[in-house]
DNA sequence: CGCGCCCTCTAACTTTCGATGGAGGCACCC
DNA sequence: GGGTGCCTCCATCGAAAGTTAGAGGGCGCG
C-alpha cells in the first residue's frame, strides 16, 4: 500500500523554526520525506546538484548571501533539475515575478494550511503548477490591466527610488544616465497616475508593485 | 530528576508551519510543554486568560484582526498573567517598541536558533527578559541617540510626505504656508541624518517612526 | 520582415525641493 | 524672569526633480 517511490524534499529557509514546521508537517504525509535541509540558498543550490531531490521547497528571503529567486534560476537551469516550490511570506508582484521567471514551479505562502502545503508539493512533483489563490489572482490582475503594468526595468528604479536615492545615485547603481533614469520614472509616473517620486512610492506600496 | 512542574506554553501565531516548527522545536526540550495554539490574536487572549499557562510564545503580525502588540497588552494587563515572549520575523523599532511598551518579557527574531528560544522560554518563565542580540543593540542605539525624536508636527508632516503629498499640498492640509512646511521638513531631515523627502520617508519607515 | 514593446539616451525647460539664516509668539518649568 | 523647546513664518538661491518630445537599438512574434 505504501509508495515505493515517494517524494523526496529540500527544504531550504533560513530559520531554522520555519524547517521545523515545514518538516513536521510534510513527513507526516505519506509519499513524502525530508532528505535534506539547507539554511542558505547556496547550500540549497549545491544540494539540489546531488541528484536525490524531486522539489526543493524554496524561501525568498535569505538574511545573507544569494536570495531565493537567483537560487531558483540556478537550480532550474540545469537539465534533470528538481523542480522549486517557493515557500514565502510575501505576495507582492516584486517577489512572485521574479521567481516565476526564474522558474519556479509554484508560488505558496506560509500561511498556506498543511493539507495545502502537502497538496502543492504533489501537485509540483508531478510537474504541474502550483499557485496559493492571493498569487493566482494577482497574476490575473496583472493580465486584466496591462497599462499598469510596470517593467522590470520601472520596478527596479521605483525600488530603489523608495530606499530614497536620487536620479543620480540611482542611475550610478543601474549603470545608467540621470536622464534615462527621469525615463523611467516618467513612464512609472503615467502608468500610476502620479505625479511624484513620493506619491509613486505611496501607491506602489499600496498594490504590492514594490516592498518596504 | 525530571521537574515536576514543567513550564506550559501557549503558541500564538497565524502560520500552521510557524507553530509546528515551534512545537517540534519545544518539545524535545525537557521542561517545556505546549499546551495550546492560537491561530489568531482574540484567540490567544481568550486562551491566554484560563490561567494553566505560563508564557505565550506571540508572533506580531497575524493576518487579521486584532495584532500581537494589542494581545500581549490585554494578556499582561491582567493580574497573574503568564509572560509573553516576542516571535517574529522582524526588528523595526516599529514592531519592538509598542511590544515592550505593551509588557512583552523577551523580544526574539524567528531566525534565532533552537537552543535559544529554549534558553529564551526558560528566561522568560523565570520572569526576566530576553532579548534578541539584534534587537537589544538597536535599543541602546535609540538610548544613545536622543535627539533623534521627531516631534508631533514633524511627524505629522513626516507622515503626508510619505503619502505622497507636495509640500504645498501639505501646507493646505494642515493649514500651514509652504514655507512651514519645508520648515519642518528641514529639521526633520537633520534629525534622521537624510538630505530628501524620499529619503526621510525610507529611514523614518525602517526606524518605526511612520507607519506604512 | 515588419510591428510592438522595452530599454536606453538626449536636451531644453519649468517647477518643486532643500539649504541657510534668520525672527516672533507661546507654553512650560525652574 | 529667563531659559528651553515647539510652532509658525519669511526670503533667497542653487540643486534636484519632473515635463516634453523626441530617437535608435534589441528582441520576440506573427
Amino acid at each position: 500500500m505504501t509508495d515505493p517511490t515517494p517524494v523526496r524534499l529540500l527544504l531550504a529557509d533560513d530559520h531554522p523554526v520555519v524547517r521545523a514546521g515545514l518538516r513536521a508537517v510534510l513527513e507526516t504525509e505519506p509519499g513524502l520525506v525530508v532528505v535534506a535541509e539547507a539554511a542558505t540558498a547556496e547550500d540549497a543550490v549545491a544540494r539540489a546538484a546531488e541528484g536525490d531531490i524531486d522539489v526543493v521547497l524554496m524561501d525568498l528571503q535569505f538574511g545573507k548571501g544569494m536570495g531565493g529567486a537567483e537560487a531558483t534560476a540556478r537550480i532550474t537551469a540545469r537539465a534533470g533539475s528538481p523542480r522549486v516550490l517557493v515557500v514565502t511570506t510575501y505576495d507582492s508582484d516584486a517577489d512572485t515575478l521574479p521567481a516565476i521567471e526564474a522558474g519556479a514551479t509554484g508560488y505558496l505562502l506560509k500561511d498556506a494550511p498543511p493539507e495545502d502545503l502537502a497538496a502543492a508539493v504533489r501537485t509540483a512533483a508531478a510537474g504541474r503548477t502550483a499557485l496559493a489563490p492571493r498569487v493566482a489572482e494577482r497574476l490575473m490582475n496583472r493580465l486584466r490591466m496591462p497599462g499598469t503594468a510596470l517593467t522590470r526595468r520601472e520596478t527596479e528604479v521605483l525600488a530603489l527610488v523608495a530606499d530614497g536615492l536620487s536620479n543620480q545615485a540611482i542611475g550610478r547603481r543601474l549603470h545608467l544616465t540621470e536622464g534615462t533614469v527621469k525615463s523611467h520614472l516618467a513612464r512609472v509616473y503615467t502608468k500610476l497616475g502620479v505625479d511624484s517620486r513620493t506619491a509613486a512610492v505611496a501607491t506602489a506600496t499600496d498594490l504590492g508593485l514594490i516592498r518596504r
